[in-house]
DNA sequence: TTGAGTCGGAACCGATCGGTACCGTTTTGG
DNA sequence: CCAAAACGGTACCGATCGGTTCCGACTCAA
């Protein structure tokens, strides 16, 4: 048999949604874009909604995937992180993080979209507060939750820059963080 | 006069479009929330994109006036934005920033729309670098751009965790910027 | 070779999209 | 008091939305 027609709607899914958003990309762009028939889409999915789960899913592994490779690749360091998000910033058509954008396009927070998004992120929490602890830094969750808003933030600055500097300040403040926390205890709560 | 339909278009518009996303609301929702007729909101407005550009100016100038006052109210000090900001997170119905939401859903970066949500970061920079100034903390200009990362950052983590404890985080790591910034010369480029 | 499964194409559906034109009514300033 | 302006309601426009249905062609294993 040829190309998979499923594969290749997740792979126009995957190019379309996140170029130019969800809402922007009706089923006919997809259509014509994969090359798929009309009928065969709904053969293998109920619904656009369920594409932009599928895509969302294959999104949530191939970037953790990647984001795991690309650290282990520099040695393991949990600063490797944001060297890796600033090549990703330099990629042309960076539009910033699918997950982030799916959950402000898709604003129902109880939808099964938003919430695969939403997943996402917390998958890669995990991912972040599993890499410090084995680096041996103290208090590895709390430092999670702060990577991840050094993260996003750096995310959110690169796609209205266009640069690849907000990884850099990201991580800058991330060396910030774990050198004040190797020390002393870092607190869960309010800042002074 | 009555309460004129070209101020009740952009309330429903602020509302609306805040809550749900641009591309969400058609121009019936419009009409049909605000009380307007159909022919007015195009006496008023060219098409709903302009709109969209008049709800995003509003929503500008209304943000950093919030803003600039609730700093004031708490004596000035650039860290106070953080505190302003874990108040604005505990708005029932807040859905995050306006401008990172359009700039999102508005892919295309040449659009009016989009060209003045990415407008507003710049300005809401301007009143960091400001601040940071007038505080008498050196580079104001690098902190502020650290400032913004530490900003949308806790913005898009609050949206996700429905929690004002992001501000806390950002205004932590800010502290640490500006303790670490005041002694020796911040860098505008890589870190380690 | 035959039959089941997968495929792409196209006609068609009701609903909604953004936008226009015309209506009669209300409000308002001179 | 009257004319001009602003208003809300509605019918209508072509285009597109997500989704259903049927059809003929192709592939592949039995």
């Amino acid at each position: 048999m040829p190309t998979q027609a499923r594969e290749r709607l997740v792979r126009a899914a995957e190019k379309l949604f996140y170029a130019e958003g969800i809402r922007a990309v009706g089923v006919e762009r997809l259509l014509a874009d994969s090359g798929v028939g009309r009928a065969s889409f709904y053969r293998h999915f109920d619904s656009k909604d369920d594409l932009v789960v599928t895509m969302l899913r294959g999104y949530d592994e191939r970037w953790r995937n990647w984001l795991a490779q690309a650290v282990a690749d520099r040695g393991g360091s949990p600063l490797a992180v944001f060297d890796a998000l600033a090549e990703s910033f330099a990629i042309e058509d960076f539009r910033g993080c699918a997950s982030i954008n799916a959950m402000v396009e898709i604003a129902d927070a109880t939808s099964p979209a938003h919430r695969v998004a939403a997943e996402h992120k917390r998958s890669v929490i995990a991912y972040l507060e599993e890499l410090l602890a084995s680096a041996g830094h103290p208090e590895p969750a709390a430092l999670a939750e702060r990577f991840i808003l050094l993260l996003d933030g750096a995310i959110v600055t690169a796609l209205r820059e266009r640069s690849t500097e907000p990884a850099r300040r990201a991580k800058e403040m991330a060396a910030m963080l774990l050198a004040s926390a190797q020390p002393a205890k870092l607190g869960t709560g309010r800042a002074g």
